[in-house]
DNA sequence: GCCAGACTTGGTAACGCTACCAGGGCCGAT
DNA sequence: ATCGGCCCTGGTAGCGTTACCAAGTCTGGC
């Protein structure tokens, strides 16, 4: 089956064979090891008649060979279809142009956004970005850690992780720059460009008041950053005098489990009306749970916004074509993500950035749900 | 601000500075080179108290040493903070114990599952995933491709992509493993763990007669797969005598551009009425379309599937919790990726595959809207 | 008690590349 | 004509690890 591949990677375009140069001291050496047998750059020195550093020269910075060579050597390139090994360059520069993402899990639309900017922006600087899924538990942290740090990267950005103190020590003994994203604290360990989760909260609980909603409820992920919205938000209701002035901890919640889904939306409407059949809005913590409140509401009969005003968060491409329309809080991933990426970028280049605490903010896009 | 990283990193653990060794041949080093600084294998071995490549086999295969040096080693290292760079060990074992993921994009639901188990099971095998994104164009693939391969892979995944035949040659001239992913041709670069998405727009025409459906349409993208999915979806059905015998290109279609989204379903359906107001049933090549779809059928008052039949494909983790829950094509990502893991991991144990080509299949999901 | 064979340990030389320094050719200035 | 300096090229020595071979060390069988 398929034998195309069978014929060809074992004889891969025989060049001169590298001989042991006489003219040295005696290399004496016993068994010619393994060897991938690949082209080196070497071999392309060889073939366009120059030393080999000249023909690193020639592909690292151009500007310093003639035009000559400089020819010579791309035609050497082309011919022998010669692949730079990276590992040998980064082992030898110190220098090993990769950057490290580590996220919860790149299921679900929360951090996509964000990896993919990274891996573009990065690219496009010459970076290759390397994934490392963390998962909610602390448990595989170490392991991961263990494996990025072994890469030696030029950079580390951690979208909303790294709890562990071992954690955080450890990443700051091995020197590499650091993004945290997605959080705001004013201990980062090194970088940090996020939002505050506690304004978002805040200000979502003003924003309902002002539409003169009175009886506010919460769906939202069991994660400490959700949580700390959540917190906020009640908070906030009840220092407006929402909720008949019943304390924060009265406010009714139902709790999920990350990652977020349609499905838990709909249960937690149908368990929040049990609570309190009166509320007329609800914060959820993910866009995926806004939809599942209005379809459970559209299935019992509720009018949003009229009896229920419904807040999402992420705004997730498919909100503003939901009917109604989803309000949202919107957090700019791009954003997030090329500024990660212009921290790691500059800091290889050795620019030492003043601000190191970048705070993105972010907006509460009025649609037509609340 | 935070300035708790720039007290310990240039200072990290000060060991028994390395000596030059005065029973070798004379090293006259000139100046010492730049060197990070960081804690080597040497180091470790020196506080163990034995040779490097004693400790090296303490770490990589601990059956080797005897109990006493391995404890002795795994102190030093404890008590150094050593973590092995896996740059110099790659470029001397010629193993680098990364994989590259190939994905047009990771936004989007699609190819979320198989980055994510892909992600999982090589960590687990202590592999670590290399991301990179190609675009829904070929332009950047030669850039890409030189990345990935400079840095020396374990294996590639590609997943629905590399059409040039000069990437394709490239790759091949590697020797580096290579499977391919999301689709199925008879011919791969290397390995192949995929489906047939000719079957999968039969099967849908099949199972839409079935159930007496008679003017079928399509949403659809305008990549290539999907093209064909939606080729052999027409065709079939033209050929059961659906759509009055009319030829398969008279099947009423809505392209839409990769990424699709709910809100290009909308427009297809309204698309679609207007070229051909009595169909009863609807084809959509994503779960989102799909949602597109059937809200517009609700803001128009067409009732699901009574008049019109829905159909998805992607099985999204949202689509069984719709109102009405969509029927839809699943395919296995998980599945996917674990056998895409399995070769690579296999590929790198020196284990041959037999089987070069898998095919896991799909499944048509029966619920509610067709 | 002695030697074959298993088990451990160590020395040495790469892996493929780049940093550092040195040297040769060429130019204009003295 | 001579010399300082710039531009380009090359030699050498690592970067930190592992493959390969060789040299012990420790058994157990006769």
């Amino acid at each position: 089956m398929s034998e195309n591949r069978t014929t060809s990677p074992d004889a891969p375009l025989h060049l001169a064979t590298r001989e042991t140069d006489d003219d040295g001291p005696e290399p004496r050496r016993r068994g010619p090891r393994k060897s991938a047998g690949g082209i080196t750059l070497r071999d392309v020195a060889q073939l366009a008649g120059v030393a080999p550093i000249t023909a690193s020269r020639a592909l690292n910075t151009p500007s310093a060979v003639s035009p000559k060579v400089l020819q010579k050597v791309r035609e050497a390139v082309e011919k022998t279809g010669y692949v730079p090994n990276l590992l040998a360059g980064g082992l030898a520069s110190n220098k090993s142009r990769l950057v490290a993402v580590v996220v919860p899990t790149v299921i679900g639309p929360v951090f996509q956004e964000i990896v993919h900017t990274l891996t573009e922006t990065l690219a496009a600087a010459g970076y290759q970005v390397m994934l490392g899924q963390s998962g909610y538990e602390n448990s595989r942290e170490d392991a991961l850690l263990e494996a990025i740090i072994g890469r030696r990267p030029d950079g580390v950005v951690l979208t909303g992780i790294m709890r562990s103190a071992e954690a955080r020590k450890r990443l700051l003994a091995s020197g590499i720059p650091v993004v945290e994203t997605w959080d705001l604290t004013p201990t980062p360990i090194d970088m940090l460009v996020g939002f505050s989760h506690e304004a978002i909260g805040r200000e979502v609980a003003r924003y309902l008041h002002q539409r003169g909603r009175k009886k506010v409820a919460v769906v939202g992920g069991r994660d400490e950053r959700s949580q700390r919205r959540m917190q906020s938000f009640a908070q906030e209701a009840v220092a407006l005098g929402m909720n008949d002035g019943q304390g924060a901890a009265a406010l009714p919640m139902y709790h999920v489990i990350a990652p977020t889904t349609l499905g838990q939306g709909r249960r937690g409407l149908a368990d929040l009306l049990q609570q309190q059949p009166d509320i007329d809005a609800i914060f959820c913590s993910s866009d995926l749970l806004a939809l599942g409140v209005m379809i459970e509401a559209q299935s019992r009969g509720i009018a949003i916004p009229a009896q229920l005003a419904v807040v999402g968060f992420g705004d997730l491409e498919f909100s503003r074509d939901l009917q109604p329309r989803l309000t949202t809080v919107r957090i700019d991933g791009t954003g997030i993500g090329q500024r990660a990426a212009r921290f790691i970028i500059d800091r290889a280049a050795g620019i030492e950035v003043a601000e190191r605490i970048v705070d993105v903010g972010f907006s509460i896009i009025q649609r037509d749900s609340a």
